[in-house]
DNA sequence: CGCGCATTAATGTCTAGACATAACACTGAG
DNA sequence: CTCAGTGTTATGTCTAGACATTAATGCGCG
């Protein structure tokens, strides 16, 4: 009945005293040559449980000076996570599908220009247990992914198309909220006007823009969830 | 010159293959026995550098099947940067106060039950260069924070009190999209009915509830935005 | 007093072993 | 053919040392 390697138990006894609030932040732990002594270990395995403590971000180490309970970083330190449209409709245990509104490809306008000379346009409407979930547009660009100008977009979500063909090197989210305009509402089937959940999506492979997304959400209908505690990265 | 310590100079050989596409996801990397050969050093210097890439997530590691570079998660995977109003304003340059507007101590309602037995409510207006910025109104839990109860929100904004005062264990973010009510368009100069992006944002401090907070955005004047690459924590 | 230098206390890296453990692969019995 | 046992391989943990590096500290000199 070992279980848990003794690292593992030195770094756990450890952040459990951070955890609690008996060692506040600032606060100097014992050496590794203590915490040597009071496990009867190798140093070795001392110096690697606070390493790891270390490359979590809860404690800061430093030479000579010892190891310090970190202290909570100000600035953000919160996040949501954006999920995947299709993992995000099934993991609420309902039937996902999708049906594609409109394909065009054409010349990228000016303000495209990141995604090079010719992109395939797309409007598609997700659907969770056939209720309009998300409206999408998209606009992938042929000069990173040539292929998408063959590909099917009716069997296959751009999303998830991409994700298998093209990996991203780089992205960028942005979410707002805006009234829905006159094509979103009917696809979505609300009045016009009607507040949304907009999440855009740009990505990029190596410096070459590869698409562009807007998922519009009903407002009534969908929030973006996160739940998760300070010290679990 | 050394520099750069074996061990992350390994784990930087790895990493950068990863990047560059050329070890896609389900690759087997060299066992250990081999990377020891290759850079003539100790087999715990080549684990250290793969165990150092399996807790970052690159690659995944299993005793007799060796180690393979990860598929990226498909969930999660992108973030969104929740910021501290007061940082996000000034970070833009802008000149931060706040206005508390409200300010009442009552007995929890039946659905606030996590928080307790009283609580304090607040509205708070949050400014950026005078113009109305985010309508937050918050409860704060008195049998968590029993200081709450005497201290001055007019001088200190009460996320910014709170963070000082009560670190938090856990906590849950909601994003979502919402008409201005009468009260919020009131504080925000907007028409009823404006789209706007609210932010939910409650903690609990070892199972009790300690803060419930709803900011309201302007949606035309702001987003939440966030750019990051797939590799970086 | 203040400045520079030597001391030394702490972490950082690395080695060459050892044994433990998980899981794939094979083999022989039924 | 199937299944249980067994060998093999790669990772996981740990040790007892060694030397390197950093920076706080104290000391002596001017």
């Amino acid at each position: 009945m070992d279980q848990e390697p003794l690292h593992r138990r030195i770094a756990g006894d450890i952040e459990r005293r951070i955890a609690s609030g008996e060692w506040r932040p600032g606060f100097r732990i014992p050496t590794e040559a203590e915490l040597t002594a009071e496990y009867g270990c190798a140093r070795m395995t001392v110096s690697r449980a606070m390493s790891d403590l270390a490359a979590r971000g809860l404690v800061v180490r430093r030479r000579r000076a010892g190891t310090v309970v970190a202290h909570p970083p100000v600035h953000s330190s919160a996040l949501v996570a954006i999920p995947d449209i299709q993992s995000e409709v099934e993991g609420r245990g309902l039937a996902y599908s999708h049906r594609l509104l409109g394909r065009i490809v054409r010349p990228a306008s000016e303000d495209e220009e990141g995604l090079g000379g010719k992109v395939v346009e797309l409007q598609t409407l997700h659907l969770a247990d056939d209720l309009p979930f998300v409206f999408e547009r998209r606009l992938i660009s042929l000069t990173a992914a040539p292929e998408a100008e063959a590909a099917d977009f009716t069997t296959q979500p751009p999303g998830g198309w991409l994700l298998a063909h093209m990996p991203w090197t780089e992205a960028e989210h942005r979410i707002s909220a805006v009234g829905a305009d006159h094509e979103t509402a009917a696809g979505l089937g609300l009045a016009d006007g009607a507040p949304c959940l907009r999440l855009e999506r740009r990505t990029w492979r190596d410096g070459q823009g590869v698409t562009w997304a807007s998922q519009i959400f009903p407002g009534a209908a969908y929030d973006l969830v996160a739940r998760f505690s300070p010290t679990k990265g």
